[in-house]
DNA sequence: AGGCCGAAATGGTCAAACCAATTTGCTCGA
DNA sequence: TCGAGCAAATTGGTTTGACCATTTCGGCCT
């Protein structure tokens, strides 16, 4: 039974819409001068202006999200994402997810990553960043008796490090790496010893970036990483310890 | 005037239903044990069992795909990506465009990825890596005159010793940050001298992994890079002067 | 038996309507 | 006069339904 009526007039369709449309949109997001933080006309006007259906134009819209060029809100509008250029973590915790990354991998990645950008801190960074190194610092030695605020600093401590770098494309990738390890971290970090130890190495790595010691830092950094690496190791054979004595 | 029907009635309609369709999908692709290379049900049968409508699944299954999980090809279906684990490159080209990235950087974080990859290469590779190693090296020799095809074995190079490092993670990233270079370095590669010297580095490297040297391999590595980074730089004044001879 | 064509399957697009959250501005009361 | 609170406009989010374009596969004709 086939109908009867064409009902609607479905318009031409092309080929791949949505890739041109993200290419259209950052062509109109650089042309428009749109800076990280604006937002961006509403997708109806939108949608007419590139000549094509709303539902195209949020697939392109949504890709560019899910990338973490864009953020939405309900109500609100459209944006570009600002802060600190940053990619969505979401697709490497997938993969790590999918392909069963161990966090043994991971912690060494990190630590390749933060000891080059360990070692380019010490030698580009401002005023400004030894300041919020400093600051991040002395977070930590107040919250050092609270596991979930000393990790905030910490991680903060990090990405500062990684923007001292001077090189954003490092931080982005430093950022991605870490926010994957963060969640699993905040999970274990309330079976944690003390962190006079942690906190000892990170003055370390920040006395070193101050004074302009690139291998300093770098070596500071990396005993770092290991020595974390071997306290995570530690919080998770105790949790699950915890998880046997809680079947008991 | 306000309309006197309501001509359809449009479910219930939650929250940010997307973001549950991923993990949901995620869930799915788990659980049903789908390996890389499979094929998902169809669109339609999906939105059934998870109990949404196909715009809203979509959504969901264009968020997993700008993500490089998943590969949709019109016609024939959804897969699961095959192949090495690997993210899409578009976000971070995006990032590095609309920021403005520049290539020095980019240069910077590859030599930190890829010195850290081949001193872990030289220590974990296997034999199956190695023949890899060898058979590109071959490779280069036999288009050391055709600048196009040389440039493919030496991107499968870097590749081949970013596996050999036998963590994932790692392999990953240095692919992403590869990737964005490529095209861009496809474009100025015709001006390319002569490629005698890549070819001794890229040696150069291969003993060293070979010979299980991994300080050999790193220095190696980091020496090639910052070669290949001055190369790339003469190229691109080569291509702006061609760009204004043209223009006379 | 082999090649070709068409139907079925499947992803891609369009249109109209309505829902939900946010923003904005207006009104009313203190 | 000023502020709190509500209502309308704005804007992203979702649903339904239909149709288009491509691929795949099976049956038919040679």
């Amino acid at each position: 039974m086939k109908s009867r009526f064409k009902l609607i007039q479905p318009a031409p369709a092309g080929g791949q819409t949505t890739e041109q449309v993200v290419g259209q949109l950052i062509e109109l997001i650089k042309r428009e001068q749109f800076k990280p933080g604006d937002r961006l006309p509403p997708e109806r006007e939108l949608a007419k202006r590139l000549g094509i259906s709303r539902p195209s134009l949020r697939a392109g819209l949504r890709t560019l999200v899910s990338m973490g060029v864009l953020k939405s809100r309900q109500g609100a509008g459209t944006f570009i994402a600002d802060g600190p250029p940053m990619l969505d973590s979401e697709p490497l915790r997938l993969l790590a997810a999918l392909h069963g990354f161990t966090f043994e991998h991971m912690f060494q990645t990190r630590s390749i990553l933060e000891v080059g950008a360990a070692g380019l801190a010490a030698e580009h960074a401002t005023a400004e960043h030894m300041a919020t190194l400093a600051d991040e610092i002395a977070e930590m030695h107040a919250t050092i008796n609270d596991p979930q605020q000393y990790l905030i600093h910490d991680i903060r401590f990090h990405r500062a490090v990684a923007a001292a770098s001077g090189n954003p494309t490092l931080a982005t990738l430093v950022e991605m790496v870490s926010a994957v390890m963060y969640e699993r971290r905040r999970e274990t970090i309330a079976r944690a010893h003390d962190f006079s130890e942690s906190l000892e190495y990170h003055r370390r790595i920040y006395r070193a970036i101050r004074a302009r010691r690139p291998e300093e830092a770098r070596i500071a950094m990396r005993e770092h990483i290991l020595c974390a690496q071997r306290a995570f190791a530690l919080e998770e054979t105790a949790e699950q310890d915890q998880v046997q004595k809680d079947r008991a």
